[in-house]
DNA sequence: CCACTATTGCGACGGTTGGTGCATTAAGAT
DNA sequence: ATCTTAATGCACCAACCGTCGCAATAGTGG
């Protein structure tokens, strides 16, 4: 079974919901989820053993076994754990500048190093469980991205009618494409020339629902 | 073409081994290409295993350890061997029509069973070799396409300085990164609506070059 | 046809990783 | 303090990897 989503660091001890959350079991599971990234980074995923993470954490390898199952669990509860931060996405006060700070900050994501956000994205390839929490990851984010094209219409920059998703996946595909699919060098134009390219078609009404009130 | 036959290095120093491509090495590299496929769509990439490949294609183990050294070996053969096709973009009459049809052979070759191709995307992040093969394939197919925005500029649907290459990845990045990365389930209409914003996009010169002939 | 040799088959080895039963420890309650 | 039992550590096995030396095979040139 997944281990639940983990808090993040000195979060206060909740009052016990769970059988038994004692100290031990909090302080090796943070033990383990620091293992994880610290090896995602150094090794990449390909490096990435239980064995190694157990290693690093200070604890049995059929600790790890036990609670995660398989490296596939644990990718799941570190990226189920991205889900849990605050972030928002960009307020420039113009569609395209929101889009291409949006853009700027996935290609820095995506290029940072050690590369984990890129890790992470290759790795959700190998397991059932990982490939979960990365959709779910995705989920979230794209969610909360559509404050961008609400704003958007609200300034009267958009037609009423327009379908947030889409726009969202036009304007941000090109720079996953080309950084994770194509693995071309980062162009630091890149960004600004997909959301311009984006937001020009939206504003040509390419991406408005033919039919009203209809989510996809 | 052929996968150049690594030598394994400083066991013999043969100063001038004779390449030998008879019926033999070319039948078995066959079987073991053979194999791989089968094996990557039962199994998918992470079932990819030396022995497995061995066994299915008949031939020992030390024998494809020696030729392709390991998984991702195997994998590069494979990516290379793709790119000794005929294959050419579709010839439609139109910019849009042939994006569209372009997406809807990405999307068909993407969800098709067994999920060769995906799986062959999803093993290029586990090794260096797989890795470059992917990208010169992923470098082969969008040059071949470059001759659909050549088309559209002599049809002048276009203007003439109009990149290529971003056009292309901006038309083909959504059905990409809608099946590989975000793996949400195939959606009929999104061939057709890629190509259009893309197409928008261009005859609205979003994908000139602002100074003289581009570069890249 | 025959000699030469690159290539393959064969069996075995040590090493690493994935995965699991069993004994022990420690958290939580009485 | 003591009991209960969830959680952990330990030992163990299975599968795969990567390599080696040697014998057998089959292209290649004479």
């Amino acid at each position: 079974m997944t281990p639940s989503a983990p808090q993040p660091e000195g979060a206060r001890p909740v009052p016990a919901p769970r059988p038994r959350p004692g100290g031990r079991t909090a302080r090796i599971r943070r033990q383990v989820l620091d293992a994880v990234l610290a090896e995602l980074g150094e090794h990449g995923y390909d490096g990435l053993t239980m064995d190694a993470v157990a290693a690093r954490a200070g604890v049995h390898r059929a600790t790890v076994y036990r609670r995660w199952g398989d490296v596939g669990g644990l990718l799941a509860d570190v990226l189920d754990a991205a889900s849990d931060d605050a972030w928002q996405p960009p307020d420039t006060g113009s569609l395209e500048g929101d889009l291409a700070a949006l853009n700027r900050e996935i290609q820095d994501a995506l290029t940072a190093q050690p590369p984990i956000v890129a890790a992470l994205i290759a790795a959700s390839f190998r397991s059932e469980k990982a490939d979960h929490a990365q959709r779910r990851l995705w989920e979230d984010r794209y969610a909360r991205c559509e404050v961008i094209v609400d704003r958007a219409i609200r300034r009267a920059e958009l037609p009423p009618h327009t379908d947030a998703r889409p726009l969202l996946i036009a304007a941000t595909a090109p720079v996953y494409h080309q950084l994770v699919l194509l693995r071309t060098p980062p162009d630091p134009g890149l960004p600004g020339r997909a959301a311009r390219t984006a937001a020009l078609a939206a504003s040509a009404d390419a991406f408005t629902t033919p039919s009203s009130a209809g989510d996809t």
